[in-house]
DNA sequence: AGAAACTTTCATTTATTTTTGAAACTTTAA
DNA sequence: TTAAAGTTTCAAAAATAAATGAAAGTTTCT
């Protein structure tokens, strides 16, 4: 396999692996794209590279910059502007899970604290039903906050961790 | 709020999450509503409940048995199939994240493998390619790893991992 | 064996999400 | 100040994903 190919092979699987985790394929492509680039890419190469319209690159640069893994970058003498991904992958996991967290997992939790607080235990379905929903909200609780705490370490916190599942 | 209100929320909110997780709306739907009922239902009345076709609700009750987390059940002196949820939340946990792993992780690695394998290192460009690909392939392995070993607790393991990430 | 009760499949329809592209907007430089 | 270079927005079009429902397939009972 050569370069190119093998690039293009990334951009592809990194594409789809997104949108099987609820993050649109152009979006992921852009970020794969970055990621690999060894310099910042201009708006004008991304849509040439990955032959899509001009409006798709403005949105989803756009989107990758609101979740803080995209930079712009300015180059002496250029008008336009470029872009490079953020390439630390600790960093890179930290700031997805804080953005996920934030947008999926809090509103879910505010749902289930109350969905979980209703004062219905008349019938066998009503107690179970509250139940259920106050251990969900438990565990989700959990392990947000886990997830918290384990991308506070910020510092190779996957290796830390490895370190101390490892040890039993 | 009411305990219909209550159930109906959670099953909404519940499907919500899951589309913004890659797996569809009526399988988070169903699977929700499940999990909050104290006896098997049929599927006769989960199309009734969520108000979705026949054959809708068969394919996605189909996909959940198998991830491993709805099982059929058999009521004597009824011809009809009823379905229950995976309840304990550790269970339901560990079977998602395996799936998860074989279907979406694992394909990624190999893929990575391929690319950051490549003879490829004249130029700048090629030597990050391969650079950057290679730590993105350790990063996701030892990643994939933790999950297993996390998984492999089985029994409480969030509550054990709580435990280890708060003693620093 | 026949038929009733129930489930699955899949071509077609419907709904949702993503992409396009042209117009509006902004910035820079002459 | 104005025009060129560049960026953003958003209504409409295209692509994708999900749902429907009727026909085919099973299973169970008489």
């Amino acid at each position: 396999m050569e370069f190119k190919e093998a690039k293009n092979k990334f951009v592809q699987t990194w594409g789809a692996l997104g949108s099987q985790w609820g993050i649109n394929k152009t979006m992921a492509q852009i970020h794969a794209l970055l990621m690999v680039s060894n310099e910042a890419i201009s708006m004008e190469d991304i849509m040439e590279e990955l032959q899509i319209s001009r409006g798709n690159a403005s949105m989803n640069i756009r989107a990758l910059m609101d979740w803080g893994i995209v930079y712009k970058e300015y180059k002496v003498g250029e008008r336009r502007e470029f872009f490079t991904a953020e390439k630390d992958l600790d960093e890179l996991a930290v700031k997805i899970s804080r953005e996920r967290s934030k947008r999926e997992i809090k509103p879910a939790l505010k749902v289930l604290k109350e969905v979980s607080s209703i004062g219905a235990n008349k019938t066998d379905e009503e107690r179970h039903f509250v139940e259920q929903t106050s251990k969900l909200y438990d565990f989700v609780l959990k392990a947000d906050n886990v997830l918290d705490k384990i991308t506070e370490y910020k510092d190779n916190w996957l290796a830390k961790l490895v370190v101390k599942i490892m040890k039993k």
